[in-house]
DNA sequence: GCCAATCTATACTTATTAGTCAAGATTACT
DNA sequence: AGTAATCTTGACTAATAAGTATAGATTGGC
C-alpha cells in the first residue's frame, strides 16, 4: 500500500499545468526541469494524463500541454485511479484466491470486507478533492481537508 | 496505491493463526496449503510477521507457528505497516523532490497536504481494527465497519 | 545417537514497475 | 520547401517486488 512514482509524479504535473491556468501552456521540457524528473519520463507520465482525458497536447512549435477542463471539474480520484489504479480491485480476491474456508468461499471473507472499508475511506478523500483545490497553499490546502464533514479521522490533522 | 501481495497473504496468515485460537499452533504446510500459497512464499511471510512480533514460530518436531499475543491485542494497522509500509511516509517528499516552487520548496505543497490526508482516513480505519474484528465472517465484520463512528464515508457501505 | 519434522537464513529467478532511448510525426515560421 | 521545436510511439534497460530453492539449525521421539 504505498503511492507508486505515477501517481507522485502524475499529480505534480497535474498541477504544475493547473498553475499555469486556464489556457496555459506548458512544454515537456519545461514540467520536466519544474518537476525534477527527465523529459522522457515526463513525456511518458503525460502521455497517460492525455489519455485519461485530464490534459490535452498541441503538437508541433507553439504546442504543449495544457488543461483538458477547468481545474475544478478534474477530481483527483479520478486521476489516481488512471495514473495508479485502485487500492482494492474487485478482481482482487480472484487472482489471489485461498484455499479453503476464509478467501475462496468468498461470499464470506472479513478480510475483504476491511479492505472494502480502506478503499472508501481513501475514496472519501480523494473524491472530493478537485484540481482546483490543490491549486492553493499548503496551509489553505490543510483547511480545505479539515473541511471535510464529519467527526471523522481526517480531523486528526488538527 | 495499491494492495501488495505480502499485505494480502500476510493478513491472511495471521488470520487462520487467528482462527486456530489462542495457543494454536499451525505449520507452515498447514497454512501454505489453506491459503494457497507455496510453502516457502509463505515461510517467507511468516518470517516477516514473527520479526513484527506478532506471532511466535516453535521449531523441531511439533513445532509451528502461534499468535504472539490475543487477537484483541493485535491492531491491523501495525501489522499493515510491517508488511507493507505506510501509504506516504515522510521521507517520501525528499526522494521525489522537484525542483522549483511546489516541492522543493516542502515546506509548502498542497499535494503533500493531500496524501497525509489520504493516510490519515486510512489509519482511522486501520489503527481500529484488531485482529479479533477479523475473526468473523463478512457480514459481522461489514456491521462493525458501519460502527465506525462519524458521518463519515465509510457509511457509503451501508 | 539418529531420524524425521519443523523453522531459519540467504541466495536465486521471475514478474512488475520505473525510467531511458531513439526514430517518427506534426506544426509554425521563414 | 526547409528547419527547428514540439509531441508520439514502441522498444529498451534498471530497479524493485514477488516468488522459489537450497542448505542449515532446532526439537522430540525412538
Ligand atoms: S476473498 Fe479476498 S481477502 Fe478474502
Ligand atoms: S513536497 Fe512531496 S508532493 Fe510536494
Amino acid at each position: 500500500m504505498k503511492l507508486s512514482a505515477n501517481e507522485e509524479y502524475g499529480l505534480r504535473c497535474l498541477v504544475r499545468l493547473g498553475y499555469a491556468g486556464e489556457g496555459g501552456n506548458l512544454t515537456i521540457p519545461e514540467i520536466s526541469q519544474a518537476e525534477g524528473v527527465s523529459p522522457a519520463y515526463a513525456a511518458k507520465i503525460l502521455r497517460v494524463l492525455r489519455k485519461g482525458g485530464f490534459v490535452k497536447a498541441a503538437r508541433g512549435k507553439e504546442g504543449g500541454y495544457t488543461l483538458a477542463r477547468p481545474a475544478e471539474s478534474i477530481v483527483i480520484g479520478e486521476v489516481i485511479d488512471v495514473l495508479g489504479g485502485r487500492l482494492f480491485e474487485s478482481k482482487f480476491c480472484d487472482s489471489h484466491a485461498g484455499q479453503v474456508a476464509i478467501c475462496t468461499r468468498s461470499v464470506d471473507c472479513s478480510v475483504r470486507s476491511l479492505w472494502r472499508a480502506v478503499q472508501v475511506a481513501v475514496d472519501h478523500v480523494l473524491s472530493k478533492a478537485t484540481l482546483r483545490d490543490l491549486l492553493q497553499n499548503e496551509e489553505e490546502m490543510n483547511s480545505w481537508v479539515r473541511a471535510i464533514p464529519g467527526p471523522n479521522g481526517l480531523r486528526l490533522l488538527q
